[in-house]
DNA sequence: TTGAAAGCGCTAACAA
DNA sequence: TTGTTAGCGCTTTCAA
């Protein structure tokens, strides 16, 4: 069967207490010859400590929850841009001592039940609109923390990490501007009062205020999906037959606009500019290479983890919200109106 | 303080076996009334069983390990291809009632330090080659079932799901035939005489010989990543000038292929045909849209999933590998060569 | 520097 | 149909 703890420490002829003590690095408690035989056993025999003993026994489990929409019984909803995400989560985890427990939230009592059940010492929210944010910490215990990441909430449960998406949308819209367009369309999901859609049509508009123009009514609602960018593409120089540009939400968004277009007969950039927001690695790989707004996404998800074990090892208060730089990606799918 | 079994059980006046018998669904023990009673009270507490505690009591931890490879220190390797295969496993696996522990591995040992820690009922090895398969599940301990995707491994320890790679390749091969390609180039990783490419290899080669043609050598080796394709695909035609198509392993690769083609003056397809395997979303994104192989990824992901818990649950003896059905996409990244 | 006792929350195996 | 006993493997607390 498995080797335990006091398997090694009777062979060693010393008390679990000691085996623990080297164990866990608690060394100042333990001689140096104890140590060093311990460890020895301990390497010869393969001995593994039981993360569900040491977290029933301990305050802490060493676990880690990042939760992600999965919209009813169905698949998680990883967009390509969360997937680089949570890769690096897992990695900063691993890299911490930590181990991750991936879990699709298809109903808000989900959440309170994955942190109990497993004792997590904290969780990462991912994908979630601000407003579910609120919706589902509400029931949150109060003892884990938890981290949204792209979140502008002011819920005091979470801290957040995002990119500076307002900045992001006031640099899209300076570009396009400086290149001579004015009719412009901010395609993207509908939006409230708080989130990063919001944050970026605000941006949007700061760059028309900053330039002296008007931004006239050119709000187009879309999922953020190919499809969905696809069908608007197709409609859109119908039904805004003056625009030269479109700035879009999301790249993956913005590709399918593009397919749209070229699909009735425009061509970008030349027709009609188009600008993304995200820079996927796709999207340098469509035609023509999409200009868009950059994101640091690993840092992104450094960031998260740090913030999150800073809370719950050192048990800090939850931290002021973080924002990353973004920048400006000059690629071929925006140019001059003609 | 959480609430526990004991709370419930004193609460409702039984003992805390019949607790533990009630929550967990073994109800011909119980007494429909007392069902009822104890079913209200643990509703009004949001009582959540401790799963560590559970583990630790039982035999079965209903945590199940998602092991990915993960390049020394680096973030997860996860492609395009398997991140669908991530959502739709973890979806399976909360169906059934269990967890996903997703894991890094870049050290052999870290499987079995994964497997033990969290005393998990069963892992699957996605993005593997086989040839680390083998060396990975040689020290797992003997009670876990393994699963692995994409493989072709005959290690006894592991069953395997994959696409029937096979005729994938055959179909690809032929289909470029068909239209009158004789000089095809096939592009992929170096491989063994074991796993996908290996398999792929050989139906490519097999629709030569049903054709009665001879493939002359015409193998070139690339890492699955688009920055590789364009690598190859800008020097595809100085090096290879005779040849009027390429089958690449992988769309990514496909891609990037393509790129490079275009970026050294030829065009897809006129000059030369391209042809992937996997069938991204992003393939039908690209210009032009690439012909490629598709799987079925949801529901190899999913039969992974039952075919795992089967062995675990059932304990049935890890089954036959399991081989899915594959069909052409045909778009209009080949034609017939002028 | 080391050890002993108690218990984390639960379930298996019996007993009643 | 229900309860009792005895742990699962570890850490905490306190004593030596």
């Amino acid at each position: 069967m498995r080797v335990t703890l006091k398997d090694i420490a009777d062979e060693a002829g010393v008390s679990m207490m000691t085996v623990s003590n080297v164990v866990n690095g608690k060394r100042a408690r333990v001689s140096p010859e104890t140590i060093e035989r311990i460890q020895r056993i301990v390497a010869e025999r393969g001995y593994v400590p039981s993360a569900s003993a040491r977290s029933l026994a301990a305050k802490s489990s060493r676990l880690i929850g990042l939760l992600v929409p999965a919209a009813d019984e169905d698949s998680l909803m990883i967009s390509p841009h969360n997937v680089a995400i949570v890769g690096q989560i897992e990695r900063e985890l691993r890299k911490g001592g930590y181990h991750l427990l991936l879990r699709g939230i298809a109903a808000p009592a989900e959440v309170a039940e994955a942190l109990q059940s497993w004792s997590l010492d904290g969780a990462v929210l991912l994908g979630f609109l601000d407003e579910e944010i609120d919706r589902l910490t509400a029931r949150a215990v109060g003892k884990v923390s938890l981290l949204a990441i792209d979140s502008y909430s002011a819920n005091p449960l979470t801290t957040g990490v995002r990119s500076d998406d307002y900045t992001g949308a006031l640099l899209a819209a300076r570009h396009l501007l400086e290149l001579g367009h004015r009719e412009i369309v901010f395609a993207g999901p509908s939006f409230s009062d708080v989130g990063v859609v919001h944050e970026r049509f605000a941006g949007f508009q700061a760059a028309f205020a900053e330039a002296g123009l008007s931004w006239r009514e050119r709000l187009v609602s879309a999922n953020t999906t190919h499809a969905s960018g696809r069908e608007l593409g197709r409609r859109l120089m119908s039904s805004h037959p003056s625009a030269t540009a479109v700035f879009a939400t999301a790249d993956i968004l913005a590709i399918g606009i593009m397919e749209g277009l070229a699909e009735t007969g425009f061509s970008v950039p030349s027709d009609v500019s188009v600008l993304g927001f995200d820079d996927l690695d796709l999207s340098a790989y469509v035609t023509p290479k999409l200009t868009t707004i950059a994101q640091d996404i690993p840092r992104k998800a450094a960031i998260a983890v740090q913030l999150l074990l800073g809370t719950i090892e050192g048990k800090e208060h939850p931290v002021d919200p973080i924002t990353l730089e973004v920048r400006l990606i000059e690629r071929a799918s925006t140019a001059a109106p003609r």
